[in-house]
DNA sequence: AACAAGGTCAACCGCGTTATC
DNA sequence: AGATAACGCGGTTGACCTTGT
């Protein structure tokens, strides 16, 4: 899926990441964080450019990072966010904790974009695509209000979502979405080889006191960047401000 | 079963912006 | 004020996967 390693003729190593590379960059960065992603490649013993490392943390093994499927919230969401500004990538991430702007440009280019183009045709239109997916169909063209709306709602599931950092629940239910998946899971049997959620479980140190996250990102109580802060960044000082006291993302 | 076409997604590249000297 | 470095964003690429024929 991705280019195979190879070294550039300034011996910097390009393509696919290695599980000991990916080690070495949480590592680092659990222990001094990132003040400098151009030095931090050389202070971590990785023949890789900063911003290669950059963007592995931010897309990857960036703890909190929330990998599977969209659900249509989250999609409606980022329709409605898009027709507003445009291809602000970044700016759409904002709106949806856990999900990076990489991430949602290729979501919107492999998905969202055809079913935006539906909405601009008439419904008879729509009705003759075989492929399409009607239940979006019927949206119109969103007012700010509209969007304000949605954001706000969800905002409102995350700070009425009570978290209680002692609480360890059992492992994740066979079948379930994986769109939590950033979560270190117990189950070592089910965990894949180099998979991600593989390497955000040693991305933290004391992972045992992460809470199992057990159910729908949308209806479960999101997971406080405090514990983000205080297990991932445990040298770092103020590594929480962007929340409040409360815990609540300061997001919107 | 084999092949082709389209989909998916991690990673790279180039450029604009911001910070520092 | 200008030059340079560093960062971050958006566009694009390329290899694997899935689906259709």
């Amino acid at each position: 899926m991705v280019r195979g390693p190879f070294v550039d003729a300034n011996g910097v190593k390009k393509g696919a990441w290695s599980e000991e590379e990916d080690q070495k960059l949480i590592s680092y960065i659990q222990t001094h964080g990132h003040p400098n992603w151009r030095q931090l490649p050389k202070l971590a013993g990785l023949a890789r450019c900063g911003k290669s490392c950059r963007l592995r943390w931010m897309n990857y093994l960036r703890p909190n990072l929330k990998r599977g499927n969209y659900t249509p919230q989250e999609e409606e969401i980022i329709l409605k966010l898009h027709e507003q500004h445009g291809n602000k990538w970044s700016l759409i991430a904002e709106k949806l904790p856990g999900r990076t702007d990489n991430h949602i440009k290729n979501h919107w280019h492999s998905q969202l974009k055809r079913r935006s183009r539906d909405r601009g045709k008439s419904d008879s239109e729509v009705k003759g695509n075989k492929s399409g997916r009607s239940n979006n169909n019927n949206m119109t063209k969103h007012s700010e209000s509209d969007i304000v709306k949605a954001v706000s709602e969800l905002n409102n599931i995350f700070e009425s979502s009570s978290l209680d950092c002692t609480e360890t629940t059992s492992s994740t239910q066979a079948g379930q979405d994986n769109s939590a998946s950033f979560l270190p899971s117990t189950d070592t049997e089910s965990s894949t080889k180099n998979s991600p959620e593989e390497y955000n479980s040693g991305a933290c140190q004391e992972v045992s006191k992460f809470p199992e996250f057990s159910g729908d990102f949308w209806t479960e109580p999101f997971i406080s960047e405090d514990i983000y802060s205080e297990y991932c960044y445990p040298n770092i000082e103020g590594a929480g401000d962007m929340f409040s006291s409360d815990g609540a993302l300061l997001f919107f």
